[in-house]
DNA sequence: AGTATAACCTGTCTGC
DNA sequence: TGCAGACAGGTTATAC
């Protein structure tokens, strides 16, 4: 479910929440969710503050000074301030204050990590660059399109680019004008300039209007996003481009599906 | 090298 | 109303 834009809404959530709040107890109800740690070891960061809330791609680092919890929240994660049906994990804190993880199809994954070594983390360690770091920069982001692959299925590749999901790899190859199947290798150099812009900007656009709410994502305090209403072509198949009036067409690319505009997109 | 498929799970929607 | 099948915001292993 989330993507880079839902995960960063809930991180600035969490932040302003928990903060500096004492971890007073921690309720491991979904046991496949630990994926390199035992309940009680985990239980081991009972007492310690949160120091900060941090985001690296679509995972949420919570910081307990010298452990982290690492989280992704694969299709159905989600954080509330109250329970809901399906809690994998509750975290207490000082105060009363509650955080539950609900999880419908259990795919979420947990890892407990020493704060100083997270970049050795086995799952953070392959990430590629982070749209909105120093590093994003055009000459980098040129050498990541040197391969023939759909350049759709190379924006999911979490080894390259960071963060994007199936949502907005569609909205920004429709932003770019440019075609999912095109062969990566094969963008011209305005092409490439386009998609290496469009992609922080279609990103921020949607963290400012706090993520998109199809399903099952909602925002900490329970409310949706705002960004499935400013969808182009993501589950638009059949009706009609905003820009042009072509009917948005809908094809499988690596068993995900892609929307876009035969006629914008061409 | 690049692509497709299935698997991990549960819920929801569509069509009969 | 019931039931089967398709599909879902992610990732990974395995097979052509």
């Amino acid at each position: 479910m989330p993507e880079l834009p839902e995960v960063e809404t809930i991180r600035r959530d969490l932040a302003k929440y928990f903060k500096k709040l004492r971890l007073s107890d921690l309720v491991v109800k979904e046991r496949r969710l630990l994926q390199n740690c035992s309940p009680p070891k985990l239980r081991k960061l009972i007492g310690q503050r949160l120091e900060s809330v941090g985001r690296r791609a679509k995972f949420l680092i919570l910081d307990f000074g010298r452990h982290a919890i690492v989280i992704h929240l694969r299709m159905t994660g989600d954080f509330f301030l109250s329970e809901k049906k399906h809690t994998s994990l509750i975290f207490k804190f000082e105060g009363g204050k509650q955080l539950y993880l609900d999880d419908p199809r259990r795919f979420a994954t947990l890892y407990l990590a020493e704060s100083a070594k997270l970049n050795k983390l086995e799952p953070l360690r392959n990430l590629g660059v982070e749209p909105f770091q120093q590093n994003y920069q055009f000459p980098r982001f040129e050498k990541l399109l040197q391969t023939k692959q759909e350049i759709k299925r190379l924006l999911l590749d979490q080894r390259k680019i960071a963060g994007l999901g199936n949502i907005y790899a569609s909205e920004i190859l429709f932003a770019a004008k440019i075609h999912p199947k095109r062969p990566a290798n094969e963008l011209s150099e305005a092409e490439a300039r386009r998609l290496y812009e469009k992609i922080p900007k279609i990103l921020k656009l949607a963290i400012e209007n706090q993520g998109t709410s199809i399903a099952t994502y909602r925002t900490l305090s329970g409310e949706p996003g705002g960004f499935q209403n400013l969808l182009q072509v993501y589950g638009r198949e059949g009706e009609r481009c905003y820009a042009c009036d072509t009917i948005i067409a809908k094809i499988i690319q690596g068993g995900r599906s892609t929307y876009f505009c035969p006629q914008c997109q061409a």
